[in-house]
DNA sequence: TATTGTTATACTCTATAACTATA
DNA sequence: TATAGTTATAGAGTATAACAATA
């Protein structure tokens, strides 16, 4: 095994720095961290419930309900009770929310391409295919073997 | 450019989730992740303030002192004034500290190696070797352009 | 007076528990 | 009674401000 610094080492400070770089482009673009985390995860498709929603993003139901009350606000997301089940909202996004996400992820990736354009094309494609890999890797897979 | 998420929004959940890989790792050789975070910046060289630790580890340097105090107790580290500048404490890690440090690491790493295994060889290596750059850019480098 | 380390306080974020409404 | 959503409360983690010792 080669010498090197833990990957969460690592990867820990790169991510909080990706994190503040998105910061004030998502501010520009009218919305919070977690409101671009709700309309990312509505952009492939609706979602039935809100509890579903929460776990999706990672997030506690209780913490997502003020940024669903200011997306409803700022129409981009619609928030409809479910007529075969009047507990659930039926979250969508709207055609402006769309827009809204598209333009800030463009403007995200935009400073992201600046860095990874540091990497060697071919070394560039290898760290994104690895990390789509690696991402999709449950808490659980990454986990186990730690606990036992 | 290609379509993908975010690199934050891929990364963000998967340091997450090694860092919940570390948690019980560090638990049983009894220190917490900061405590980690101290021996691993003393390993290389003794610092000669708790300040620049801090700066270091990225930690305010309030935040530090219990986890230093218990080091200290658990005579992993040693805090002592600097004579040429009695407010200073210059803070050392023992042998012990350093036999502590080395051997979560390699149970850490153990369990990112099993992770690691399952891309490609040469993909890995790309991949390791993107990491170690990318961590290395500052804060600064990393938000400029995002903000202007 | 400025700086190092420390302590005490306040603030932010998140999770827990209690409540309303539907089923 | 059980579940979806909401609100209120409490807790953890962190940062801010005030303090003591040394320069």
């Amino acid at each position: 095994m080669t010498d090197r610094h833990d990957l969460a080492a690592m990867l820990h400070p790169l991510v909080q720095s990706l994190i503040a770089a998105e910061r004030p482009v998502l501010a520009a673009h009218g919305i919070s961290m977690w409101a671009y985390a709700v309309l990312t995860a509505l952009e492939d498709n609706a979602v039935r419930t809100q509890a579903a929603l929460a776990e999706a993003i990672g997030a506690d139901k209780t913490r997502i309900i003020s940024t669903l009350d200011r997306l409803q606000d700022a129409r981009l997301i619609t928030r409809d009770p479910d007529p075969r089940d009047r507990r659930a909202r039926v979250l969508t996004i709207t055609a402006q929310g769309s827009e809204v996400c598209r333009s800030a992820r463009a403007d995200i990736q935009a400073n992201e391409d600046r860095l990874l354009a540091r990497l060697p094309a071919s070394e560039r494609e290898s760290f994104l295919r690895a990390v789509r890999t690696l991402s999709q890797l449950t808490r659980e897979e990454v986990v186990s073997g730690t606990e036992a």
